[in-house]
DNA sequence: TTGTATGCGTTATCAC
DNA sequence: GTGATAACGCATACAA
């Protein structure tokens, strides 16, 4: 069921069957009139790999992000972040091709996704692993000589384009808060500096302290790279014993796990230890108390970074622009 | 950077070339390593629309899910189903496109969703809107042609294959339990029944009612179109007043909604009302109570779902094969 | 307003 | 073990 067939059965070329079909050049009424019955009965659907390769182009961008555990909120996160660029890439008429990649596991790396070497997508948006350039990133960047924009996760020494959030003033604004409502010795548990948003995060904390006049104390700051409710406990059983008074969590999954530790030890929030977290979810309202946090949009990212990527697929930006999103503070009740 | 030019460089023909890149037929240890290097040299890549256009296969599936605000646990939920689905392409050779489509929404249709219509996509996985066959699914599953397997949500009166919870078994021993610890009226909040899993849960409700000699009093079935907080905190008190003991919640951002309320005016949970929820999310841990659920494997899901598919699209299987998987009871306290 | 003819890059058939 | 070449379905330059 080719356009052949159509030409055929219309009495028509090739030629005006395709300029009739893509709008491409005037076509008189009666032979659009026969085209379009002519397609309506045979069910006739253009090739699309014949089209690509006609063109060149398929209008079709890649996301990549990394999975993690089912059941862990930060693929609620990257899922609206895919969510928000996909709407933004439909918009302009793009399809979006969804890869994962599995954190820390060699056997998912990323220059193993086939697509993205079949010069199938036209551009990519990619949430890279860590910070340093390192071969993962390099393979995917390089071999495809394809538009990228990061997103979320920034890579140092780089001049791709990115966009993520203002991790460091978020958290950095979140700690000074702790210490004007009076805590003395506020602790950090987070993610690994081998992630940009960890990193940022950890900077942020630093930059408050330094603002606030506070000397950093090593032991209070854990940074760990398994995010789990367990690992969240531990830590918080380590800092009690350095008679802290506040702990800010760069990471939910960790913050679930002190709560429950403390709840469960009758360790009062915020009375004896305040808290803080990252990420807004709706749990964080139903808790006693309920979260105060530093807040991203995900939604918001991912329209802006489909935005950048068009903007360079079709030449109207310059493949250097960074783009750095305000976070918000959302105060409940945990943090006074 | 064709396969000509390979040919070229290396003195050998277009065939030996391609023959050589695939394994497809022996080369001469000689001409593969020439070829190598030639490979190598110039970065060739294969162009994979040439590719599909010549083999007319594209190695790619599409899974079709619903997407929902922002910031809703649905969306984590249905990321869990991917990630399973697309693990389990991966491994046979199967490159995954996700689409998604706004719940209610006339202008995200699935027969807007170009990919499916050029015949770029060898099989579907799709998580359809409505109990009954309607349009929207009908344009998608019929348009196509192509093997689908429905995922979580069913749709009745079809012979199309599907991999869904029994979610009306779940929620009937869930509900069998709240009455077995003493619980006398149990009200049941849930989404429509024009949606599959819904209407199961709220049939398992029914049947559960029946199992322990209840009477079904309309007055405590509340069953909303929108999961927010605040209708959440609206049905538990209109329920409140209807004097009953226990709420099944068949959606968690509604059970968060009554948590906050009930908290809010100091309805003790358990004691004054006891609750239970579908779905296990890590903060169900950290409330207080710490929630009890039927909990559903959603990555299981997606890989089962992604197998027969397979098993489809390769002919082992017939096309009409239905999984029906079970649930399990996650206790803590709520439900006491 | 329409038609003819070419080539995109690959695989696969047939012949050697 | 290798090569020549047709064909996949489409878009488009050129011609009428």
């Amino acid at each position: 069921m080719s356009i052949r067939e159509i030409a055929k059965m219309t009495g028509l070329s090739t030629a005006t069957v395709s300029h009739a079909l893509n709008g491409t050049r005037r076509v008189s009424q009666k032979s659009l009139e026969l085209i379009q019955k002519a397609v309506e009965e045979t069910g006739y659907k253009p090739n699309f790999a014949a089209q690509m390769m006609r063109t060149n182009r398929s209008n079709i961008v890649a996301i990549i992000i990394p999975e993690t555990k089912p059941n862990n909120s930060t693929n609620g996160f990257f899922f609206d972040v895919i969510v928000g660029a996909r709407t933004a890439f439909q918009k302009a008429g793009y399809n979006t091709i969804v890869a994962t990649y599995i954190e820390n596991d060699e056997d998912s790396r990323i220059d193993k996704i086939i697509l993205l070497k079949k010069q199938l997508v036209e551009g990519i948006l990619f949430v890279p692993y860590r910070r340093e350039l390192n071969d993962v990133a390099d393979s995917a960047i390089q071999n495809t000589g394809l538009p990228i924009v990061l997103v979320d996760r920034r890579i140092e020494n780089t001049d791709l384009p990115m966009v993520y959030a203002d991790n460091a003033d978020g958290v950095c604004r979140a700690v000074k808060l702790l210490a004007s409502t009076g805590h003395k010795r506020i602790a950090f548990v987070s993610g690994p500096t081998t992630i940009s948003t960890s990193y940022d995060r950890y900077i942020g904390y630093c930059q408050a302290l330094k603002q606030i006049g506070h000397a950093y104390d090593p032991d209070l700051v854990m940074l760990v790279s398994t995010y789990t409710k367990e690992i969240g406990k531990e830590c918080t059983e380590k800092l009690l014993a350095q008679g802290i008074d506040a702990i800010y969590f760069g990471n939910d999954v960790l913050l679930m796990g002190a709560m429950e530790y403390l709840q469960s030890i009758h360790v009062r929030i915020p009375e004896d230890i305040a808290i803080m977290g990252f990420d807004d979810y709706d749990w964080m309202g139903v808790t006693t108390p309920k979260i105060s946090t530093t807040y991203q949009d995900p939604w918001h990212m991912g329209e802006i970074a489909a935005g950048l990527l068009l903007d360079i697929i079709q030449g109207k930006e310059k493949d250097d622009t960074v783009i750095r999103l305000p976070c918000e503070l959302h105060l409940r009740q945990s943090h006074l």
